[in-house]
RNA sequence: AGUCCAGUAGCUCAGUGGUUAGAGCAUCUGGUUUACACCCAGAGGGUCGGGGGUUCAAAUCCCUCCUGGAUUACCA
């Protein structure tokens, strides 16, 4: 068992691209820009085979487009990812006996900081690794100074266009995260739990001298002590009699809980429960609204920690669950309880650490979505999305948009840019009179009602996401190289390199689909907001790897493949195959370390095959060819003497092969009439017409399967037998067709192909910089 | 509940109107030892989830049902 070539072999061939600046994107060159945006990954941890299997698909484009003589830019960089990295990084020091609250604001950061340094450089181990060809001098992390600015810049836009504002509205609680969340980084699971039937006395019954109750049916008894009504469905034929009346909260002793209106609300289910609904606007988010648009008034009964409050006398710090028992007695001693029937439904958790999501009543910030969503909708069908049906599914998002919660109680991120005078506004309110001022530094200027300089800066963060949907401009260095909207004048030049009007929109983006609203979705609505184009021309959903039974493959079940081991185990070109064996759009492929262990042998014996076609035709040349004398450099060397950049060569450069057998001058043999000769240049024609295609679609797992069929099965099995009979006539034919193979199946097997293709005869300096084959006319 | 995706050889998957439905792995038979045993030639293995329809022609398009999965919403 080896492998087709060593580790030290690869490193050298990848140091060698790097240093001769064969992956630098060339802003001012003349040629054709093609740009791919590599999809940061989360500072969390070690890279993960869904990692590796975008950064490999990304290199295959990139040098696919390279050798098809674009000027490519493949921008890579890391996300910051605050609550995820707080959550690993948190575990981390926990394992240390340390906490956040231990170490204090400013060491907890320090520390942050070099765990994100050590995680830094496992990821860029493993891009060289895998050979990926990204320029590295542009390589941005979230937290940068230069995003920190666009960050500053798209927080004071929307601002200014009053698209942001802050407030006390319910918002989805984590109490274990202790921050604020996004529904969409929720999940549900299914919980047995109990609906108890309550009934709530009415004040004042009818004529009749028995006294009357109104039953609800709730799940939640704990919340009643913040119940603040009861909402029947509008001229509900039982309770329509009881509308405008009162009832009493059985539980609560507080004052403004005590009696409850009865009031008619449409969004009520008439055949749900009982058809009347207890209102708990603190605790519910559509009991919030429709309190909101009755005046009720809101109240808490649990707190920000998830335990109980003030507002339940006896049960004041009990933890939500406990407190859930402890209410159901006390409803029991007081006969208000119906029935109890068991109940199934699913309930929300937080995404990151599975704790039941309160919803509740805090302090953020958000930023108003729909005028962002319509302008997304508008231009939707500019981008040419991978599946097709994503673009229903984007758009059905944008079509039930809410408002951005943007803030986050954490401390790694960017923090919300604005600070308030300590003196003139100790509740840290908002607007445009208040006394506050949006900027990263603490001002210098003083406020204006005290004329002091005491600001102090908001304490939340801002979600990841606001700084990640900017992605595609702050790459390229927007603000500072294009307008904001509105004609604006730029808030400073710092000297960036344009790289905006070359490369934006960007060719091409692709991501897994876990995060198409999250980022996707917010990418399109912040570029074309910004900068009014979408951000990128193609956007690509890769399928999400699983494991032999469906599950995501996960550290928890311990069904993940570690790309590394493969690696080490097959090398990288062998992996890099299987994974665009994998790499059909939108499917969710089935693997296991057994399954990818098969693929890989199999294309790490394709590699030996290859091996051995060009011992054969090379090494085994029985003849003095007469294209060796064209040889540029002797074979097995690598040239010493390279141009300092792609940029300098010319076009001709690329010319001579196909010339030469054009041209019987330069090669008297070469002769293309015996009919073996014939078919394997119209099946070489083929493949390169099929594979050229195949890379513009996307479609790499078909391109790598045509590749293989092509070289193994027709190339070598068919044509290389039928030579031997006459191998000195064939050898420039398998010379053209190995030459031509080699530079074909470089982009999905960079390693190998550049060794094999450095000994032969007649080579540019670099495979990478060889001409995309075009099919031979004969 | 809505929407979307999938169901093809023993396993993992390609193929999405047009020869006899393919690959890798697995199984079986034979061959080759100076390109390659990490090989070559060949074989077996499929009512393409079920049913109905459109068409000269359907795995492919339409309808319907079944199964699995994603996703969204509600859940008092």
């Amino acid at each position: 068992m080896q492998n087709n070539l060593d580790k030290f072999t690869q490193e050298k061939i990848y140091q060698t691209w790097e240093e001769k600046g064969y992956f630098k994107a060339h802003p001012g060159s003349s040629k054709k820009p093609y740009s791919l945006l590599m999809p940061p990954p989360n500072l969390t941890g070690e890279p993960h085979m869904g990692h590796a299997m975008q950064h490999a698909i990304l290199d295959a484009l990139a040098r696919f487009k390279r050798m098809q003589g674009f000027d490519v830019l493949l921008l890579p960089g890391v996300d910051h990812a605050s609550i995820q990295f707080e959550g690993v990084f948190n575990k981390i020091l926990a394992k240390e006996g340390l906490s956040k609250q231990k170490l204090g604001y400013d060491t907890w950061m320090k520390r942050a900081w070099q765990f994100k340094d050590e995680v830094y450089k496992s990821f860029h181990k493993t891009w060289s690794l895998m050979g990926i060809s990204a320029d590295w001098s542009k390589e941005i992390f979230t937290l940068d100074k230069k995003v920190a600015e666009a960050v500053l810049e798209e927080f004071k836009i929307f601002w200014e266009q009053d698209l942001l504002y802050k407030g006390a509205y319910i918002v989805q609680w984590c109490p274990k995260c202790g921050t604020a969340i996004e529904d969409v980084e929720m999940e549900y699971v299914e919980k047995k739990e109990k609906l108890y039937y309550v009934k709530y006395q009415i004040k004042e019954s009818a004529e009749k001298e028995q006294l009357e109750d109104i039953t609800i049916a709730t799940a939640r008894p704990e919340t009643i002590f913040a119940d603040t009504a009861i909402a029947v469905y509008p001229n509900h034929p039982k309770y329509k009699k009881y509308v405008g009346k009162k009832a009493w909260n059985p539980l609560s002793s507080k004052e403004n809980a005590l009696l409850l209106p009865i009031i008619e609300d449409k969004r009520v289910q008439k055949d749900f429960g009982t058809g009347a609904l207890k209102i708990t606007p603190g605790h519910d988010l559509l009991d919030y609204e429709i309190g909101k648009d009755h005046n009720l008034p809101i109240l808490h009964a649990i707190d920000k920690n998830g335990r109980m409050t003030n507002l339940t006398d006896t049960l004041e710090g009990m933890r939500a669950e406990e407190a859930r028992n402890k209410t159901v007695e006390l409803l029991q001693e007081k006969g208000v309880i119906e029935k109890v029937e068991d109940y199934t439904h699913s309930v929300p958790v937080c995404e990151r650490c599975k704790t039941i999501v309160e919803p509740l009543i805090s302090e953020e910030w958000f930023v108003k979505m729909k005028p962002l969503a319509q302008k997304a909708l508008k231009h939707l069908d500019e981008i040419n999305f991978i599946p097709k049906n994503y673009r229903k599914i984007i758009a059905n998002w944008y079509k039930e948009i809410h408002d951005w919660s943007i803030s986050r109680s954490l401390w790694w991120g960017h923090r919300i840019p604005v600070w308030y005078c300590e003196k003139c506004n100790t509740n840290h309110e908002v607007g445009k009179d208040k006394d506050m001022i949006i900027s990263l530094e603490k001002p210098t200027t003083p406020c204006k009602t005290c004329k002091q300089n005491s600001w102090v800066q908001e304490e939340q963060i801002l979600d990841t996401w606001f700084s990640s949907g900017l992605w595609p401009l702050a790459t390229l260095g927007w603000p500072f190289v294009a307008k904001a909207p509105q004609g604006k004048p730029l808030t400073s030049q710092k000297g960036f390199e344009d790289n905006m009007g070359k490369y934006y929109p960007w060719n091409f983006e692709l991501t897994a689909p876990e995060i198409k609203y999250l980022w996707i979705a917010r990418m399109i609505m912040l570029g074309l907001w910004f900068k009014d184009q979408i951000p990128f021309k193609n956007m690509f959903f890769h399928g999400t790897l699983r494991d032999l039974q469906g599950r995501k493959m996960s550290k928890s079940l311990g069904n993940g493949v570690d790309p590394l081991d493969l690696i080490n185990q097959w090398g990288v070109d062998p992996v890099r195959m299987t994974l665009y064996s994998y790499a059909a759009p939108g499917r969710d492929p089935k693997a296991s370390k057994q399954t990818m262990d098969e693929r890989c042998k199999s294309f790490r014996n394709f590699g030996t095959k290859l091996k051995n076609i060009y011992r054969f035709i090379i090494d085994l040349n029985p003849t003095n060819s007469s294209l060796q004398k064209l040889s540029k450099s002797p074979p097995g060397s690598w040239p010493d003497n390279d141009l300092a950049c792609p940029e300098e060569q010319s076009d001709e450069r690329n010319s001579f092969k196909v010339d030469t057998f054009k041209n019987p001058s330069l090669s008297e043999s070469f002769q293309i009439s015996h009919p073996d000769d014939k078919k394997i240049i119209e099946d070489l024609n083929k493949t390169i017409k099929s594979v050229t295609k195949n890379l513009e679609e996307f479609k790499l797992h078909l391109a790598t399967e045509e590749l293989y069929e092509f070289i193994w099965h027709k190339f070598a099995d068919v044509y290389i037998e039928k030579s031997k009979t006459r191998r000195v006539e064939t050898q420039p034919i398998l010379e053209y067709v190995l030459t031509n193979s080699l530079i074909l199946l470089h982009p999905f097997m960079p390693f190998l192909t550049e060794e094999l293709y450095q000994k032969l005869p007649r080579c540019e300096k670099s495979i990478t910089l060889a001409p995309w084959p075009k099919e031979l006319k004969f």
